[in-house]
DNA sequence: TTATATACCTAATATTCTTATGTATATAAT
DNA sequence: ATTATATACATAAGAATATTAGGTATATAA
């Protein structure tokens, strides 16, 4: 598990990623995903995951839908068209930023 | 410039690198290095960075010493021992969190 | 029957950053 | 001369985002 302030602001980007690959996700298996994906590494929380489903959705990134699974309730979300281009503008920003930041910190380059 | 969520959290490990390859910088200096260095896409802000030093320094990360230059004051920080090894830990976290996120993101791979 | 997993949610608090403001000297431009 | 920009420090109010903790409820494994 990383240090809390370095995963600060990299959750939106996480999450319209891997929205963007999918139909639909709900909240419980984004975090089970990411923590699949990244051998424990990103544990994603709660409190922080479910506010910001609800503010993209309130910005029309991303459409909910309620389903019934069982006696439990599921909220899938979805990415919105406007939702995909955010997606890739952050991904590609983020993709920049580490570029800068590989020089910055006198780091190998990696991403070509 | 990169939205401000990007930079989150990475202020001190950049910080820290930088100090860690020169004997001592003050906070003017800092700001206009890394300015230098990303081609103005990191821009560190004085309500950021001098609460950050003030507690590097309370930490004992850091070490200040102030200097006559004309009659402006300079703030000239170091790092400490201590410092130096958190130095290179944030740095290799960094770069761990870098390739754990291409991996996430499923960019081309680019730290070897 | 107790613990763990699934599945949602919010509220208080903490952290970190932005924005704005303040002080002060030095220098370049009009 | 005077105005703008650069140098150089600092803090404080507010915004944004995350942590921690708590709440509700069903399903399943121990």
């Amino acid at each position: 598990m990383y240090s809390s302030e370095l995963i600060k602001g990299t959750l939106k980007t996480i999450v319209l990623k891997l929205l963007s690959e999918s139909d639909k996700m709900y909240g419980y298996e984004i975090t089970q995903k990411v923590k699949e994906l990244t051998a424990g590494k990103i544990l994603l929380t709660e409190g922080a995951l479910y506010p910001t489903l609800h503010a993209m959705e309130a910005e029309g990134i991303l459409t909910a839908e309620a389903v019934n699974v069982g006696n439990r309730i599921r909220k899938y979300y979805s990415v919105t068209k406007t939702g995909k281009k955010i997606a890739k503008e952050k991904v590609n920003e983020f993709e920049d930023f580490m570029n800068t930041m590989i020089f910055l910190l006198g780091l190998k380059p990696k991403i070509g």
